[in-house]
DNA sequence: AAGAAAACCGACTGAGTACTCAGTCTAATT
DNA sequence: AATTAGACTGAGTACTCAGTCGGTTTTCTT
C-alpha cells in the first residue's frame, strides 16, 4: 500500500477513536511508519487530512445507500421502513469508524467556516433522511403508513435510529436488547391507526 | 464573587462552547482575571475543574427534575408524558451550557477511567430516564398508555427528545418546526392502540 | 499591632504541537 | 549512463500547553 493510503487509513482509525484534536501528527507518523514530513508532503495540513477522510466517507457510504434504495421490494411501506432501519444499523456497524467520526464535534465546527465540509455533511444527512422518507411515502401510498408529514417523520425516525448507534458506540446500553422494542415503537408511531 | 467561583463559571462557559481540550488555562485566566497560578491553587489540575463542574451540574439539574416529579398532576399518564417531554426541553434550553457539556465526548472518555465521573453521569441519566418511565407507568395504570416495557420505552423516548436538544444545539434543524410532530409521534408510539 | 494562614500572582518550565525545509532515495525516461 | 521528477526523510522551528514555584498581598486571629 502507498504511504498516502496508509496515512489516511491510520488517520481514520485515530480520528474515530480519539477525535481530531487528540490525534497528533507524531502518533500518525509512528503508526504508519511514514515520517512526519511525508504526511505534509501528501496533505497541506491536518485539516486537509480530515476533509479527505470525510470526502472518502461520503463516497464510501452514499453509494451503499443509493444501491439499497434501488433494490428494495417489500410487501408494504411499513415493512420497508423496518428493513431500512435494520439496514442503517447494519451499515453503521459495518463502518463503525466512519459513523463515529460523524458523531464528533469537530466536523460540525469545521462546517461553520468551511463550505466544502458543510456541503459534504449536508449531502450525507440528506441521503440518510431520504431513505427513511422514501419508505414512509411508499407506506402512505399502499396505506400501511398513516397520513403524516413524511419529511419530518423521516427526520424523527432517523434521530431515533441514530441515537441507537450512539448508544452502541459509547457502550451506554445493550442495543440488542433495545432493537426489537425500537422497531415496534416505530411501527406504532407510523402505522395507520386502527379505527 | 470569589475567584474560585468565577473560575468555575468561566470554565463552564468555555468548556461548553469550545470543549475541554480546546479550552486553555491561559484563556481561562484571561477571562476571569485570575492568574494561572491561582487556578491551580484552587484546583489541582484541569480535570478537577471539569469534575467540579460536572458535580455542580448534577446538583443543579437533578433537584429541578426531582421537584417536577413531585408536583405533576395530570388527567392521564399520556398527557403527563407530553408535559414531561416539554419540561425536559424547557430545562435543556434554560441550562444550555450544562446540557452542551453532557453532549461532548470528554465526560464519557473520562468516565472510562474515573469511577466518580462514571457515577455522576449514571445518576444524571438515570434521573432523566426515570421521569419518562414514571409517566409511562402512570399511563399504563390509568389505561392511557399501552402495555409495553416501561424502562425500554422510556429510554427510546429520552433518546428522541435528547436528539431534539442536539438538533437545536448544533443548529441542524429548526426544532420549533419539529416539536409538534415529535409530540404527536410519541403519542402514537405509546398510546393504547384502538381496536 | 503582630503573626499566621489563606489567597493570589505571573514568570517560568519542559513536554508536546503542527508544520517546514534542505536534502536523499527510487524508479522511470531519455 | 545521465537526467528528471515524485516520494520520502527527520532534524529543526516557532509556538502552545498544563502545571510549578518563589514570593507578595489580603484576611483572619490573637
Amino acid at each position: 500500500m502507498k504511504k498516502k493510503d496508509s496515512i489516511l487509513q491510520a488517520a481514520t482509525y485515530l480520528f474515530s477513536r480519539k477525535g481530531f484534536k487528540d490525534t497528533s501528527m507524531a502518533e500518525l507518523s509512528r503508526m504508519t511508519g511514514a515520517a512526519e514530513g511525508t504526511i505534509f508532503y501528501h496533505f497541506k495540513n491536518k485539516q486537509e487530512i480530515f476533509l479527505t477522510i470525510l470526502k472518502n466517507l461520503k463516497e464510501d457510504i452514499l453509494p451503499e445507500f443509493e444501491r439499497y434504495k434501488g433494490e428494495k421490494s417489500f410487501k408494504t411501506g411499513l415493512d420497508m421502513m423496518e428493513e431500512t432501519v435494520s439496514f442503517y444499523l447494519y451499515v453503521a456497524g459495518l463502518k463503525e469508524d466512519l459513523f463515529s467520526i460523524l458523531h464528533q464535534r469537530y466536523p460540525y465546527e469545521l462546517a461553520e467556516t468551511n463550505p466544502e465540509c458543510r456541503e459534504i455533511l449536508e449531502a450525507i444527512y440528506n441521503c440518510f433522511v431520504d431513505i427513511f422518507e422514501t419508505a414512509i411515502r411508499a407506506g402512505q401510498e399502499d396505506g400501511s403508513i398513516g397520513d403524516l408529514p413524511a419529511r419530518k417523520s423521516a427526520l424523527i425516525l432517523f434521530s431515533m435510529v441514530d441515537s441507537l448507534v450512539r448508544f452502541r458506540m459509547y457502550n451506554l446500553y445493550d442495543v440488542g436488547a433495545l432493537y426489537n422494542e425500537m422497531i415496534a415503537s416505530c411501527r406504532r408511531m407510523l402505522g395507520k391507526a386502527k379505527r
